[in-house]
DNA sequence: TTGTAGGCGTTATCAC
DNA sequence: GTGATAACGCCTACAA
């Protein structure tokens, strides 16, 4: 009879067993505050009658902390479930948030406005993680509330990240001292403020340098390009909207498709992505990497190791980077914006 | 002076503008219950005066309801995010609560489990994706939750599968057409209830068929292979214990380093990620594919297509499983069990 | 159209 | 060591 639809309450235990509210809630949160026979025979008796423990909603109403992190991912969750770069950061955050018994809530910057902000107040920290498409998102935090920013700056709050300029130097400079080439090119990863899969032209303005990292990868290119004698602003660019090969595609086969004088012979790209997409493509015209096509990538994600040729790239350490970011979210790690570093992958595609 | 360390609430705004709590709470909840004046004047006075709506702990606490759906993965998170076939799961889930402005809770099964019962109570439904390791985590979910089951059976709650026994049958069966093969192998997932990093002896016991997929995908292949003359239980199995390069990499060289008239000429692999594992490790010994060493996967992900040669496998869509499961828990979808087709991938490593 | 009041299930501060 | 009791911030009958 009388099936109770409700869930059974602590309250409705207490009543149950005898005792006040506050024992029952000493027994599952504070041991020490009750004798252990009691404890016991409270959890037992508990368990008995399908009472799950305090509910999650109530006690953070109460407590005013859910041991909640959210994560506000700048691309939409599903891209970023989907790209190797970001999945592998989410992993590094997981894998923090889980010893410290917190839990991961995913949010995107690109969701609607009002459905993030309600969302949001449930968290007791934020991670936020690449450009955001508009500052009025950090308008729907909580004020005060923990956040840790992610390659990117927000005012007043600690980032993390990796020196993308140095590290894009190097690489560029290891491929131009490798063998000499005539037509370098550059492959960007959404550097244009204007919409734009494919040349960049004079006419496009590129966003500047605290909405995207890759303005900093950029600057290192040109770096390494001028010290080997090329002027960076000749120096031919393309551009794709997203790091997918669905996307880069087109791009990358009508820069493989130009006569045979004009293709570039190296490649000097913003994501192993693009690169990747590049060395499929290239392959299946029958180029020869890296005698007609060099290549270089950033990131170092496994699938650009685990084939033939492997990628020549910039490893950048993304599960440290979430690692790092979930430490300081917890106060595990001093509040300080940290630079970490990259490390240079000889791979196969840029002998 | 005297900074208001404490969040705005709701009753602070209503008694600054000298309206009730209701009002307020209509003004965000129920537009339909006061003059859009009012309304608009409200708003803007909570903007104004740094109010963000209404706070969802307490909101959740008062309907009962948090617009999270939390995912309980078999794996751990760290796992689970890094691998292809369950972050395009995940990425399907995502993209259809983001259209009902739902937010994703990841769990994990391998959590503490106390830890799983404090944030399990927060979600309003629950996705449980692959094998449980034990039954207990139903435990600690809410009695009466929304659940789906995905890659296997709860009793009691609609579920979410793909046609692993013909699909596996299909792929071997067209590996064994394809050119007569002498020494078929089997590569498996995680299938021995005991550790076992290796070949599977008959010393090992497999797990019962309710407790992991790929009991039936060994059930296809075994059809296969019967058909073609093959005795199944001589067929050599090895197991992997991880759906990793670095775990699957020591089991697969054993086997490819086995002497030239032991080395199987087939391998039927479970994922592609085993699969690809082998390509990786014989391409790296000079074997030629297929012609000394055909290779079947399983899942279709996307790495294991965009690389040459193409591998042979079966397509299943991670991502549909993600959505339709997450259609059902918001009631978008009758909540009746479902089988998903695949599709088979006719590659280039199994001519 | 707006206001009043009770309660959602906890936890924390007190007394005892 | 244990028990009342007052919040936590909001939503929603219901009354006005």
């Amino acid at each position: 009879m009388s099936p109770p639809a409700r869930r059974m309450t602590l309250k409705d235990l207490a009543r149950e067993l005898g005792v006040s509210t506050a024992t029952i809630s000493n027994a599952f949160n504070r041991p020490d505050q009750l004798s252990p026979k009691l404890r016991e025979r409270i959890l037992a008796e508990a368990r008995r009658m399908g009472y799950r423990g305090p509910d999650a909603k109530a006690r953070s109403l109460r407590t005013g902390r859910s041991r909640i992190i959210s994560v506000i991912l700048a691309e939409s969750l599903t891209y970023s479930l989907n790209d190797a770069v970001s999945s592998e950061f989410l992993s590094g955050v997981a894998e923090v948030l889980d010893t410290q018994d917190h839990t991961l809530l995913l949010l995107s910057a690109r969701q609607a406005r009002s459905h993030l902000i309600g969302s949001a107040s449930m968290a007791d920290g934020f991670i936020v993680y690449g450009l955001m498409p508009t500052s009025d998102v950090f308008d729907s935090l909580p004020v005060n509330a923990a956040l840790v920013a992610v390659d990117f700056n927000v005012a007043g709050h600690p980032s993390v990240h990796v020196d993308n300029e140095p590290a894009s130097f190097a690489i560029a400079d290891r491929a131009l001292r490798a063998k000499p080439r005539r037509r370098p090119a550059i492959l960007n990863l959404r550097l244009t403020v204007e919409t734009c899969n494919g040349r960049v032209t004079p006419e496009h303005t590129l966003l500047p340098a605290d909405r995207t990292i890759t303005r900093a990868r950029l600057a290192g290119f040109h770096r390494a390009l001028a010290q080997h004698g090329f002027s960076p602003e000749r120096v031919p660019m393309w551009n794709v909207e997203e790091n997918t090969f669905e996307v880069c595609a087109p791009v990358i086969s009508a820069v493989l498709d130009l006569p045979d004088d004009e293709r570039p012979d190296l490649l000097l790209c913003m994501s192993d992505r693009i690169a990747l997409t590049a060395l499929t493509l290239a392959e299946q015209r029958g180029l020869r990497i890296p005698e007609d096509l060099c290549l270089t990538g950033f990131d170092g994600i496994a699938e650009g190791q685990y084939r033939a040729p492997r990628l020549t790239t910039v490893r950048q350490e993304s599960g440290d980077k979430g690692r790092l970011a979930a430490r300081m979210i917890l106060g595990l790690e001093p509040p300080h914006s940290r630079l970490l570093d990259t490390e240079l992958i000889h791979g196969d595609t840029c002998s």
